[in-house]
This record gives structure tokens, sequence and C-alpha cells, in this order.
DNA sequence: GACATAAAAGCAAATAATATGCGTTAGACT
DNA sequence: AGTCTAACGCATATTATTTGCTTTTATGTC
């Protein structure tokens, strides 16, 4: 089972969504997620667990459901008024984000979910998206463009990949690195 | 909780847990894995529920530490003369067999236990160690040494990242781009 | 504005999964 | 052989999940 894709707003089951939701943030601040369980957020959330149940199936689904709200961007790369500004900003925010306990632990919920294909490529198309406007930008501004598939492949994958594989999370000059080797090659076909 | 590190061999602790990882193999290829549960699992490896709960705490970490043992990998590399033929034969098998349905699956079923971390860092550890062997033989062989670390962050990151991120696996022209780019540029310092 | 409709929530009872105390057994070590 | 300990089985208690049915709430129609 899978959230309803589109709920009117300010209905009654926006209400509970965000309510939930909101039981659900708020229980993760104070206890481990192997605490967690669907009757505690229900109570914390004011509705019954079958609400829970019936609308997510369960807590993997759930806890997904929660960490692609989170993972939302909730507006535009910053404009530094050059490409090379733009992109070191935005990923070193990203990469600060990701890579806190919080984040990586937001990123292995929406793998988990029973629909994780579908979660994870809805946090992968923010991620492109945010990086367009700044390749975007680039193109509007004259410069050369870029390369967007290739900043993900070359730049975004490692970093995910170490903050998902490694116990040691990526070192600010690891992703800088990844940015000038991508910068300095951009069409390399 | 966790599965304990150094078993006997031959002992009760390696029967059962041998059985039970098999129990779970063989279910998993008849039903779905939501609708695994670990009385179904101890029933058909003939342990009692509770067992299984004392060892490995719950289904996500009992279905994380079978992946674990599955990709493990049980031979070195195929030494087919050449360093690019090794590499290229390879990530070959490798992408088949993590973009196959059971692949991708087993690749969550690593990250979403508890103890994700430590399972991630182990099946990176197997990638790496496999890479090594390739590595070594081609110093070996008087060749140009190659960049282990570039090989994972340019080659397998992007190509796991696709895998765990993606709807579309990974095409063959895709990955073998990505070797493509990281042998021709291989000290990019 | 009252009324019908449908989707979603609440409630309560039934079922299933999980946790745990305690006795038993298998293997390790002397 | 005898002892000791870790792990298992069994039975029981607790907790989570499912489900049928009722009630609520928002929406669209007259």
């Amino acid at each position: 089972m899978v959230a309803r894709e589109s709920i009117r707003p300010g209905g009654r089951s926006a209400r509970v969504q965000a309510s939930v939701h909101a039981a659900v943030r708020r229980l993760l601040e104070v206890q481990d997620r192997s605490e967690l369980t669907i009757p505690q957020i229900a109570a914390a959330a004011g509705v019954t667990p079958s609400t829970i149940y019936r609308r997510w199936g369960d807590l993997a689904d759930l806890l997904a459901d929660v960490a692609v709200e989170r993972l939302r961007p909730d507006c535009d790369p910053a404009d530094t008024g050059s490409t090379r500004g733009d992109l070191e900003a935005w990923f070193a925010q990203y990469v600060d984000e990701m890579s806190s306990a919080p984040g990586r632990a937001m990123t292995r919920d929406v793998l988990a979910g029973t629909s994780g294909p579908r979660n994870a490529g809805q946090c992968v198309a923010f991620t492109r998206q945010q990086l367009q406007v700044i390749c975007d930008r680039a193109t509007g501004r004259g410069e050369a463009a870029l390369d967007l598939d290739a900043l993900v492949d070359h730049v975004v994958a490692p970093i995910v990949f170490r903050i998902l594989f490694d116990e040691v999370p990526p070192s600010d000059a690891f992703w800088r690195s990844l940015l000038d080797r991508c910068l300095r090659a951009p069409v390399a076909a």
C-alpha cells in the first residue's frame, strides 16, 4: 500500500497526514527508530492505529513517506553570481544535510520502503531539479554548458555512495575534488 | 541485536544459522518479501521463532544478514590476461548480478537492517577486495598502476546509485563509458 | 442551504507477531 | 567422565496488525 497521490489541501486527509508526519518527526528526535511503533505514532498524532495501517501499510512505508517529504527542497539553490559558486554552495549544504545522522537515516528510510524505487526516484528527481536550476542559470549567463548527468554520476553518486556504504562521512576535500574533476572535464565524450 | 561474529563451524549455532539462511532464500524465491514473516521462516527452517528473534532481532536484520552472505564473493575475479579485460569481465558480471531483481532487493536489505552501516561497510569491502586483486595483477604485469579509489568513486558508485535510485537499471553502454573515462584519466591529481 | 454520495476515520474484536521466563541440551574445556 | 556456558525449545504474556462495521467529513447536486 502507498500514500495517496493527490490529497485536497485542507481536507481531513491532509490534516491526518500532517499530524502523523509531525508525530513521526517529533518522536524520532526523542528516541531510536528501532523503538518506534505504529501504535505509538498513532497515539502521538491523535489518530487510531488502523488509520495508519490502512493509509501507509507499515512502518517502513510511513518512514519512507516522511523522509521523502523532508528531503523535498523548499527553495531554489542560492544564486552566488557564478556557476562555480552556486555549485559549491549547493553541494556544501547538500553534503552537510545528507551526511548528518538524520540525513543518513532518511536516505535509508527512503530505500527501505516497500515501494523503494518510487520513493528513491522522487528523491533523485529533487536533486536533479535543483542542479538543473544551476545549469540553466549557467546557460543564461552565457557560460559553458554544464553536464547534468556528469554531475549526478560523478559528484552526487560518489557522495551518496559514501554516505550509504562507508562508516565515515565524505569530507569537504572529497566532494570538492569530485566537483573540480567534473568541471575540468565537462564533456568527456 | 546482531548476528554473532564468530561461530564455530559445525556447531549447533552454525547449523541453525545455515538452516535459517537456507529457509529465507528458499521462501524468497516463492513469495514476495512483504509477505515474509519470522514465524514462517522459523517453521521452514525447523526452529522456534524465539530462536530467530533472539539471534537476529527482527526481519530486517535477518534479511540483511542473509543478503551480506549472498553478496560475499566466492572466488577471485577471472584472469583474462589483460587488466582491461579483467575489469570488463568483472564489471559485466557485477552489474548483471546487482541490477537483477534479487540483486537490487539484496542491496536494499543490506542497507535496511538496524546495523546498516556495518553490513553495508562489509559489502563495499568485498567489492574493494575484488578490485584490489585486479589492481595487484596489473601491477604484477608491470602495467600502469590502477587507482582503486577512482574505480570505486567513478565506476562502482554511479552504477550502484543508478540501481538504487533509478527505475531503469544501468545499461551496458553506461558502465562501459564510466570505465573508459576512468581508465583514460587514471590519476587526475 | 439541505441532501445524497463516497472516501476516509474511528471503534472493537479477532488474529498474528514479538518478547520473555524457565527448563533442557549440545558442545567446549579441564 | 564431569562441569560449565551459550544457545535452543516450549509455554505464556504482551503487543502489534488486520478486519468488519459504524460514523464522520468533505464534496457535488438540486
